[in-house]
DNA sequence: GGCCCGGATTGGTCTATGCCAATGTGCAAT
DNA sequence: ATTGCACATTGGCATAGACCAATCCGGGCC
């Protein structure tokens, strides 16, 4: 198989970091094209893909630093807060906007509203040590007075609805894919515009099986590590799935 | 906030390619650079990032075309076939490879075993419409006489463990995160070095708590979307968890 | 000490260009 | 009609070089 030089200096670099200690500098771009013997558009596509790979960061006019690994796991039937808490993290988060919109034809649909319908948006962005590390717009039907306020004094969203406003879920439900950061997400995270993202769209039912939460999630692709856990009742048990072939 | 012209490059190749159909092909690199006025650099990494978006698809030596929209849904508690064929897609599968390796540290700790022990390896394609859409390698426990011929009987992995084997799974563990393609994998699943994927380690049990498989799969980021719900017990109620400040 | 400014350093973007590799086409030979 | 080969086309890879923007550092100034 072809393998293109970028790949074989990408794999140079891996080495060469293997060994250096986190934060530790990388020689320059144009030190690296030079010792490689190589151009520096060919170390710098290496690099991107490292980058992307959650191994290396670097910052214009700093430098290229090799990157703390660190993979952070998401449970779907837990909060943000608990999930990392429980992992020995210290999350935090900070409020970037709330506000009222109008319910558009896709936000409609998955809250069970007719489109224009008012839907509060609580625009969060989640952080981890003070490093940002997720954007999250909530969407919430139904009037909730007071929203910011009860907000402010509780900090958690899920402790709000169930406190303020008697609402408590009884079901989730998560998808996850992937995106790729765009300008605008990019400058809020911290990050390199085209770093693939996750994307995380959660709907949360109450008892009576309606809609009460329509939240969008981007979190850093190379931080995550989304998990389910299950187990199986006999009638969806796998091995009564249908036969491979078609 | 400062835009790239290669971001612009992209939006209007976007819009270039909003009213074309499905397979459409672009203008090549070259006449694209100098309609746009930019250089054919620029136009690549616009490309690119729409490559990576599932948007296009581009071959060497024919062109640019437009992809096919198609998201699928993975819902961690079902099998792969089971999960396709219910969205009405044709899902098909390809044995790469059957063989008994010895389970190093990682694989050792996921199935419980010490390392060296014996376990079996299953490395199979994922294919839709004779397309593949994923890279599956199955890590399977214990003494499994015939498992080469019982699965081609059967097609189905879980049918197999099942029905010649009595094993029967109790719960499964799913972990999504992103990764990027390499050389192999991208020759294997026919796309590009360096898109972004979803890898999925599936753990599963049996009901005395063995864990019975243990699974890696790689499928095109740009292709699906996971899914898993839950229903909430007042135990895990997200409500309880803890405020959202440290 | 503290502040400000200018220059050096480093990554970020863009251009222009050349060659390679895969593909498709059309003509010629059989 | 089929095969085979040369050639044009198109994307893939790599280079060299220029300029921009963020950062850092040190000297000079208050």
């Amino acid at each position: 198989m072809k393998v293109p030089k970028y790949y074989l200096v990408k794999r140079e670099i891996q080495r060469l970091i293997a060994d250096l200690p986190v934060g530790a500098v990388l020689p320059t771009e144009r030190e690296l094209a030079e010792q490689l013997e190589t151009s520096r558009t060919t170390v710098r596509k290496a690099i991107s893909e490292l980058v992307v790979n959650g191994r290396l960061e670097r910052t214009q006019g700093r430098g290229t630093f090799v990157a703390r690994p660190k993979l952070m796991q998401l449970r779907p039937l837990t909060s943000f807060s608990q999930d990392l808490a429980a992992e020995g993290w210290r999350p935090g988060s900070k409020m970037l906007e709330i506000d009222v919109i109008e319910a558009d034809e896709e936000l409609a649909r998955h809250l069970q509203l007719t489109p224009g319908a008012p839907v509060h948006r609580v625009t969060r962005l989640r952080t981890q040590e003070e490093e940002p590390i997720a954007l999250e717009i909530a969407h919430l039907p139904g009037p909730l007075p007071g929203l910011a306020e009860e907000m402010a004094a509780r900090g958690s969203l899920y402790r709000t609805l169930a406190e303020a406003y008697l609402i408590d879920l009884d079901a989730v439900e998560d998808t996850v894919e992937t995106t790729l950061a765009d300008p605008e997400t990019a400058n809020l995270l911290g990050i390199e515009v085209g770093l693939p993202l996750l994307l995380v769209h959660r709907t949360a039912w109450d008892a009576g099986g309606r809609p009460v939460e329509w939240t969008r999630s981007l979190f850093r692709g190379d931080r995550f590590r989304f998990v389910a856990r299950h187990r199986l009742r006999d009638t969806e048990h796998p091995a009564s799935a249908g036969a491979t072939r078609p």
